[in-house]
RNA sequence: GCCGAAGUGGCGGAACUGGCAGACGCGCGGGAUUCAAAAUCCCGUCCUGGCAACAGGGUGAGGGUUCGAUUCCCUCCUUCGGCACCA
């Protein structure tokens, strides 16, 4: 099978030869701002694994290739690039456990992966190359973080703006500042706290310093804030919600996590909740993923309702609901562990109950909160809150189904129309009351759908719309409410305790607080050390410490705002900082005066396509957008989206139609496959196994299938001497072999433009099979089926061109064109059927008239003796197509 | 539980906008070439019956719309992916 033979397709041979060609040349060198329409087509970049590439890496990369080349020979200039997502736990794990800096680990990882990426000989600019752990390019990571360190989020021009901004406005005081340390913007109205006065307003220079510094620190896109978080003792630090599991185990290391309370540094997303939703209806991405992103934003509107507390007259509860039309049903409260009025409200009789509870549910873990998803608890508190719109006196409980992060952290309960209050009140015996009317048959029990109003005053009969409407304009006239937009979308925890990521450019001083690094002193170098490891433990009740926490030198600085003595900030940034503008720095990779220059960015952006896997539909492709939108609004990017078009690559599965693994030991290394078939087979077969957005599994039997193809079309190309094969000749293709050009021509064009390279690679393997049988094969028509080969097998395909007699690269030339009408047969094999069985075939002129057609079919002899006896009520005639007699 | 995607020969898959189901490839069977093999070439290959012409069945199951359904609609089953007490 090896391509050994001397005169024969020798893979190995060419391969090398023609990617030393363009490496030497420079070929797909991409020049910023050319006189050409720009593509942009930008890959995943992976992270460098000490596994190195598995088959599904370069399934994406070659889908991506195939459209890069194919765009370059349309004429466009094309930006296609690579690089390393190099910060992460991987090398650092390593780091921990054998003392390889993992800047060692990192770097022979990424060599090993280059070699394999290259192999394949992909169309990358290379001179474009970045590595996240490159000091050059985490230096404007960084930069990019100062920018939200030192931005806020204007609700007015609904936009970030920096900092000074608001600063100013709170001077002049164009805004105000209430006593709960929020920022008034509308300073003509006074506030209205909700069933409570009115009350008065401070001017920003009547606040203390600490005062000041709060209220602005409080509304950095990038702050600070105790937040319970995922706690990993055994990793010795704080993990994202999406790092993991619903097991409550690590995604790395599957080592449990516990819930704690941590100061931590936070992105101020949440604030991007609504333009991240809104946007996404423009983008061409595939429908699943869009609604991935929908239900993790979790958009939901309702109303806040307050609840007045039985013998307090200074204290109100607020509740969200989407149902403010089920209020009348409400039999009981929930507040969730951590709402601030469970101690306050707890009566002297039930505390201790409560606070055992409390105490219990603060303990928990992720996964105990979680698995006992069935059974509820919860305690009484002992107080009693009245229902606004009957004035009922209904129990307060406290419960840890009520999640605090989540709308008030508090809820009103409405068994009768939820699923989780109707477990509640049938465990804890509490009243169920039917406000919603179900359609017919329905029970209303747990009835959770729109209906009909009842047991509901003077709403009884209105449409769960209508008096949702009615209802909350009442609880407004009232000023026990308001409509209100939740979202499931949290603010994402952006620190990390760990040695292997960005530094972050702040210090902590005594005097001035958080303070920023000024640009001009960026990077800030991740510094050298030996000492890796975190304090790592067992016990959940650990205390975080950093690895940089222990180089004392390093710590210790000068402060840069009042020159006094400062420590540095010990946290890292998460993996996926990294990932979240490197299709930026492509554009302008070696700048080091700016991120990216911005008429490159106008030139390039956005990315017209961009290829990978689902696994990242929520995390990365949200964290992108949300950098990207910041980016926006600061002016550093000229689109409101960084990427166009998405396309998720399916998995592909090992030859038992399992996930490839290595305890399953069905892991297909590329590197076999390459050395044995050759890269061009690889790339074809990974094309040619099924559509690119497919799960699929590998079957090296099936390689051999687009091997072959390849070797045939070398012999349909070059004898066995190792020649242009004598049958080739300076004659015009003609008839049926000039049909089957152009329709090869066409197929192929249209199969790239809309991803489906399977159905390309069919065709061209028609057209292979069929010219090898012809006696004189046209040279033109051979040029072209080389270009059109090209994208997907360019190594061969190069090759053959230069021994037709071209002695540059065909990277440029023009994509061959087709003819529409040579695209028809000149006859057409049309279908007989009767009662839509087929009985005939018969073959008429393309395009005759329905009359013709229709005669010819009856006079066929298998249609006259199926018709024999019945009587024909219609004949349909589809041109070029069948024709269908309906008879009886 | 909720949301999403998908079920077609022995296998991967193809089928425009409702118009001949199974293109192309793998595998398998038969033959040619060869001392022999590899490679290559030719023929066959959805199932059942038949030497064949042909007939009947067939796209997860059941129903519907239609002259005609893999394609559209309803109900159900299975597999995969995501979310999971979000009020």
């Amino acid at each position: 099978m090896a391509g050994n033979e001397i005169s024969g397709y020798n893979f190995s041979a060419i391969e090398k030869k023609w990617q030393s060609y363009w490496q030497e040349n420079q070929t797909f060198a991409a020049p910023d701002g050319l006189d050409k329409p720009k593509f942009y087509v930008l890959d995943m970049f992976p992270y460098p694994s000490s596994e190195g590439l598995h088959v599904g890496h370069p399934e994406g990369y070659t889908a991506s290739d195939i459209v890069s080349r194919y765009k370059r020979m349309k004429g466009f200039n094309v930006l296609h690039p690579m690089g390393y997502d190099a910060f992460g736990l991987p090398a650092e794990q390593y780091a921990v456990q054998t003392g390889t800096h993992p800047q060692v680990t990192t770097a022979k990882n990424i060599n090993n992966i280059e070699r394999q990426i290259k192999m394949f000989g992909f169309s990358y600019d290379w001179s474009r190359r970045l590595a996240t752990t490159d000091i050059d390019y985490y230096c404007w990571t960084q930069w990019i973080f100062l920018k939200m360190f030192n931005s806020w989020y204007d609700p007015i021009a609904d936009a970030a703006r920096p900092i000074s901004e608001l600063i100013q406005k709170l001077e002049n005081h164009e805004y105000m500042v209430s006593p709960t340390g929020e920022i008034i913007y509308d300073t003509t109205h006074p506030i209205s706290v909700l069933a409570g006065e009115p009350v008065g307003t401070f001017k920003y220079q009547e606040l203390t310093v600490q005062q000041q510094r709060q209220i602005i620190d409080d509304h950095r896109l990038a702050y600070i804030a105790e937040v319970p978080v995922n706690w990993c003792p055994k990793l010795g630090t704080v993990l994202a919600n999406e790092e993991v599991n619903s097991e409550g185990y690590s995604e790395r290391g599957n080592y449990p996590v516990f819930r704690r309370a941590l100061k931590q540094w936070m992105l101020r997303i949440t604030r991007y909740a609504e333009r991240l939703l809104e946007d996404l209806e423009e983008l061409d991405w595939p429908e699943s993923i869009k609604i991935m992103q929908r239900n993790w934003i979790g958009k939901s509107t309702g109303a806040e309702v307050c609840f007045a507390i039985e013998g307090k007259d200074d204290e109100v509860i607020e509740v969200y609901t989407t149902r403010p039309d089920t209020l009348f049903g409400a039999t009981y409260m929930v507040l969730s562990p951590e709402h601030p009025l469970v101690a306050e409200l707890t009566t002297d009789l039930q505390r201790q109950a409560v606070l055992e509870y409390v105490r219990q549910a603060a303990r928990k873990s992720e996964l105990e909160r979680t698995a006992d998803t069935k059974e509820k608890t919860g305690v009484f508190i002992g107080t009693y809150a009245i229902n606004p719109v009957n004035q009922e006196r209904i129990p307060i409980w406290v419960a840890d189904y009520v999640l605090m992060g989540y709308g008030t952290g508090a809820i009103m309960a409405v068994p009768a129309h939820d699923t989780r209050d109707l477990e509640f009140a049938e465990k804890f015996d509490l009243p169920i009351i039917q406000v919603v009317q179900p359609p017919e048959d329905v029970d209303w029990h747990g009835y959770v759908d729109e209906g009909i109003a009842v047991n509901s005053g003077p709403y009884d009969g209105l449409t769960t719309a209508e008096f949702k409407k009615k209802i909350t304009d009442w609880l407004e006239e009232q000023n026990l409410g308001r409509g209100a937009v939740n979202y499931k979308l949290r603010d994402w925890l952006f620190s990390r305790q760990r040695y292997w990521g960005e530094p972050f450019p702040i210090v902590h001083c005594e005097k001035c607080g958080t303070v920023s690094l000024p640009e001009e002193d960026l990077p800030l170098e991740l510094t050298e050390t030996d000492d890796f490891t975190p304090d790592i433990s067992d016990d959940p009740d650990s205390v975080p410490s950093p690895p940089l926490g222990k180089l004392t030198e390093w710590i210790n600085t000068t402060c840069p705002s009042c020159g006094g003595s400062a420590q540095r900030e010990l946290n890292t940034m998460p993996q996926w900082a990294g990932s979240c503008w490197y299709y930026l720095r492509y554009l302008d990779a070696k700048n080091n005066q700016a991120p990216f220059d911005k008429d490159k960015e106008r030139y390039w952006m956005p990315v017209d396509l961009y290829i990978g896997g689902a696994e990242h539909a929520v995390l990365h492709l949200l964290y992108a957008r949300f950098w990207h939108k910041v980016l926006y609004d600061l002016g550093w990017v000229s689109t409101k989206e960084p990427f166009v078009k998405l396309v998720n690559q399916g998995m592909i599965l090992g030859e038992d139609n399992q996930k490839m693994s290595k305890s399953r030991g069905n892991v297909v290394n590329p590197d076999t496959v390459v050395e044995q078939y050759g890269a061009d087979s690889f790339r074809l077969y990974e094309m040619f196994m099924g559509p690119l957005q497919t799960v699929k599994p590998w079957r090296m039997q099936d390689v051999e299938g687009v091997y072959r193809f390849l070797n045939k079309a070398w012999r349909m190309i070059i004898d066995a001497g190792g020649s242009v094969h004598a049958n080739i000749t300076d004659a015009q293709p003609e008839g049926e072999a000039l049909r089957r050009l152009h329709k090869t021509i066409k197929k192929v064009t249209e199969d790239i433009e809309t991803l489906a390279f399977n159905t390309a690679i069919s065709q061209m393997m028609i057209f292979v099979n069929e010219y090898l049988r012809l006696e004189k094969r046209s040279k033109k028509a051979m040029e072209t089926f080389v270009l059109l080969l090209s994208p997907f097998a360019p190594h061969i395909a190069e090759e053959l061109w230069q021994r037709l007699g071209h002695p540059v690269s065909l990277a440029y030339e023009t994509w061959p064109s087709y003819n529409p009408k040579l695209t028809i047969d000149p006859e057409v094999e049309l279908a007989v059927q009767i009662n839509g069985k087929t009985r005939a075939k018969i073959t008429v002129p393309a395009d005759s008239e329905e009359k013709t057609i229709e005669e010819t079919a009856l006079e066929s002899e298998n249609v006259r003796s199926h018709l024999a006896g019945k009587t024909v009520r219609k004949v349909i005639v589809v041109k070029n197509r069948l024709v269908n007699i309906v008879a009886n």
